[in-house]
RNA sequence: GGCCCCAUCGUCUAGAGGCCUAGGACGCGGCCCUCUCAAGGCCGAAACGGGGAUUCGAAUUCCCCUGGGGCCA
């Protein structure tokens, strides 16, 4: 079985991809994971990456999202060489300042026959389709306007009509071979082609159209795209065709599925891009888990830099089939690169929770250096608990507030014992007592408190009597953060919730 | 309706006719470690959509069906 050979161009020819999103919406996890493999692609290729605005629908566009856009694409560290902001030699890089090209081009396919103004409106279409629907066979374009002689056309356009235009399909034409770089080769006939508008009657190109016109004017060699244009190809390589041009390669990726299994939508919750890193997600988790799907490397390794992405991948080993995007790993992964920059920018991790803390209220951002450097610490004994900035408030939400909750039932199972009690007592002397409030001196203190309990059966009532948790950091290293003023004054608070505790269910006397 | 694409554990996937008793990862369960949680170590449950055909042998090739997706303004 033949290995899909993929890429073989002559060596001259640089690479050219490109990214055409619609400012229409946020960048969606969908197309930055489109922009991504086309991106890789390129740069694995040593080629050029170049940014295009599909923003034809006006009434959807915004600039405000396409800056958004941008910003999102810079946040994952997509560079791109040619764009609406930096410029390029095949600009304008914005649909809607390409009419004229469009026009011209148009033009120049009516005078070489390839397509015809066609004068039928939409209502008679859709009777057409009606009509072929009803006697259950399948709908074709009539051709009606397809052979139009000049007092036709002038005697439509005496009633008034606008044409739009279609394409002239060469039924006549022998199979049209599709040798996608990831499919393999697909087969179209001409004959299940109509011919298809390429520009509507109010003069606006379609999309199909457009996009011959634009990928062919910026040199684009390599079409990376979602394998729903798989069927446009066809359409795409007569127009090619009939301009006389050279075909790009092209290549179809799976579509981005969500947890139904359906296209990933806006309809899924948090699919933006600017959503993930609103949590606090880092771009490097997120390009490492947007490589791992649709594509695996052979020794199944599962964590890349960008750098050893763009060495191997090869497009040759994408997957066919569509991938669901599972938070849950991403979390996973997110949590083993949190380690990984926290080892080496240790700032940006603390940088990332101070500001998740922020937007929660959880801190004021205005109390500065010091309060800082005490989330600064407190992420230093977080450790791999840390996926997200989420979690400091998961294992650490005592670290942030004063303002404790007790559960009754909880102050009853692990404080409401005389042992304990004398433990809490003991371990609240001990611990003025320490001349440096260190991790070390906190630990020998407590140690030597604990008997005649063992330190197994004290420390649970320890922790739950300083954190009114369960679960978090070392108890020692938790201590020596919070600070000997803190842990005085929580550890003293709970005996004395104990106490009344006792008292409100004590029988009367 | 016509045409096209896709189909391995819940999820991402490995798999190119014998290496498959179908491998890895996330998630899930258990045990160990342990002051808790997390991490780590060990163990476990968990998949080739169905039917034919080719072959000594099929997850892997071919056909049909089913299911999912897409295009046809």
């Amino acid at each position: 079985m033949p290995r899909r050979e993929a890429v073989c161009y002559a060596a001259a020819m640089a690479t050219r991809t490109r990214y055409a999103p619609s400012p229409s919406g946020f960048l969606h996890v969908g197309g930055a994971w489109m922009a991504f493999f086309n991106w890789l692609f390129a740069r694995h290729y040593r080629g050029e990456f170049v940014l295009r605005i599909e923003d034809t629908d006006r009434s959807r566009s915004t600039e405000a999202y396409e800056t958004s856009i941008l910003e999102d694409l810079r946040w994952l560290n997509l560079d791109w060489d040619e764009g609406p902001d930096v410029g390029g030699p095949y600009r304008p890089y914005r649909q809607t300042e390409r009419g004229e090209l469009y026009r011209q081009h148009a033009q120049a396919l009516v005078d070489r026959a390839a397509a015809y103004p066609c004068y039928c409106t939409q209502e008679e279409l859709d009777a057409e389709r009606a009509r072929a629907a009803a006697e259950r066979r399948p709908y074709r374009y009539s051709g009606r306007c397809r052979n139009f002689s000049a007092a036709d056309r002038a005697r439509m356009e005496g009633e008034g009509r606008r044409p739009a235009l279609r394409f002239r399909v060469p039924a006549e034409r022998p199979v049209i071979v599709v040798e996608d770089l990831v499919l393999g080769r697909v087969e179209f006939h001409p004959a299940d082609l109509d011919d298809f508008i390429i520009v509507r009657s109010d003069g606006t190109p379609l999309y199909n159209f457009a996009n011959v016109v634009d990928d062919h004017g910026m040199r684009i060699t390599h079409i990376v795209r979602g394998s729903e244009h798989l069927s446009n190809t066809p359409r795409q390589f007569l127009m090619y065709e009939a301009f006389a041009w050279e075909q790009p390669q092209v290549a179809h990726l799976p579509v981005l599925l969500g947890v139904d299994r359906k296209k990933l939508s806006k309809r899924h919750g948090d699919t933006s891009v600017r959503e993930y890193a609103a949590q606090g997600y880092l771009p490097e988790a997120l390009i490492n888990f947007f490589a791992l799907m649709g594509w695996y490397p052979e020794d199944g390794r599962e964590l890349f830099t960008v750098a050893e992405l763009v060495d191997r991948f090869r497009i040759e080993e994408m997957g066919k089939s569509g991938a669901v995007f599972d938070v849950q790993k991403l979390r996973w992964m997110n949590g083993v690169y949190m380690q990984e920059v926290y080892r080496r920018e240790p700032d940006r991790v603390v940088d990332l929770v101070a500001a998740y803390l922020t937007k929660h209220g959880v801190l004021d951002g205005a109390s500065g250096p010091a309060q800082r450097a005490y989330v600064a610490r407190v992420v230093g004994i977080m450790g791999d608990r840390l996926r997200l900035p989420e979690d400091v408030q998961t294992y650490g939400a005592f670290f942030f507030t004063d303002d404790l909750t007790y559960a009754d039932a909880d102050l009853r199972k692990y404080l409401d014992n005389d042992e304990v009690l004398g433990l809490l007592g003991r371990v609240a002397e001990a611990l003025t007592r320490v001349p440096q409030f260190t991790r070390e001196a906190v630990e020998q203190a407590i140690y030597a408190a604990v008997p005649p309990l063992t330190f197994k059966a004290a420390a649970r009532p320890l922790r739950y009597a300083i954190t009114a948790q369960h679960i978090g950091p070392g108890l020692f290293e938790l201590i020596e953060v919070l600070g000997r003023e803190r842990v005085l004054a929580r550890v003293l608070d709970a005996i004395s919730r104990v106490q009344s505790l006792r008292a409100s269910s004590a029988p009367p006397a």
